[in-house]
DNA sequence: ATAAAACCTATTAAAATAGTAGGAATATAA
DNA sequence: TTATATTCCTACTATTTTAATAGGTTTTAT
């Protein structure tokens, strides 16, 4: 399977967060109590997307997350690049993949750059706005092809 | 990551014997020096394709494996369906997942479907033709989409 | 001071993936 | 009919990744 399911609470929380509406901090217990996940795991998840810069951290009485930007700036590429380590879909598309010594024979290269980026579009197309919102959902999960 | 490398050398296997263009049996042996992979490790991913119906072992002398149809009726999906136990990228997709309590009320389903539909359309209307002679790739494997 | 919170480091548990070992069954050909 | 080359089968082991837990430290508001 593809995304982990830190990868999955961590767009469940950026979610969470936006539909908050609020500028005041929201403590993890809140949280995670609201999306049923265990509070230190969490812990582990917000910690990346702190230091990814995606959301802000207060510590201390009256502390807890916000957003640090408003939820359409954010595309879900942004948000599960800081939790997934990798989005490719094979191994020798990763970042510091070591090279390929089939590369210029390989004949399946070609499909898995294809797929590659068919998967960065599809997420860098969708914003944090899109998922709280969903309305015009059809333009951005399009419906079963009915091509042959 | 999201294609392990069963899967992997599985259609690395599977475009080898498409192109020794023989119709007798060819050997694991052979396959795997010339893919260099481990022969014991080929060994059990090529049971997999044999249970599957999609290649033949043939025992004794003589014998090995070889395609039962046509390249060009394989899709990849065919292939990475019988190595890979899912191809769906998330748990809550697969397919005897435990249904999900959170799912009426989830706001990343409809985009972890559309994400499957989009892999799967993808492999669906790839076939190990289409890989073994990468001639019109262009409509295959599309180039960098350019659109914001 | 106290309490509530994020932050930090380390460890453990579970699952999936990758790979290995050894022999049994089968078919061909000398 | 015997030797040989092969797939087939069962079991095991190792490695890596993912998921989760534990316990303490620092910061901030009241």
């Amino acid at each position: 399977m593809m995304i982990s399911t830190r990868g999955r609470y961590a767009l469940r929380v950026m979610i969470d967060l936006a539909e908050q509406s609020t500028d005041s901090y929201i403590p993890l217990k809140e949280i995670a109590a609201r999306q049923e996940i265990s509070e230190k795991y969490l812990e582990s998840i917000l910690k990346l997307l702190v230091k990814g810069k995606i959301l802000t951290g207060l510590r201390g009485k009256g502390g807890g997350y916000r957003l640090n930007r408003a939820p359409q700036e954010y595309t879900v590429t942004s948000i599960l690049e800081l939790t997934e380590e990798t989005l490719a879909p094979v191994a020798c598309l990763e970042k510091d993949a070591e090279p390929c010594t089939r590369a210029s024979a390989c004949k399946t290269l070609n499909m898995w750059k294809g797929l590659d980026r068919l998967i960065r579009d599809y997420f860098d197309h969708i914003t944090l706005a899109d998922l709280t919102d969903q309305v015009s959902e059809a333009h951005i999960f399009p419906p079963p092809s009915t091509s042959s």
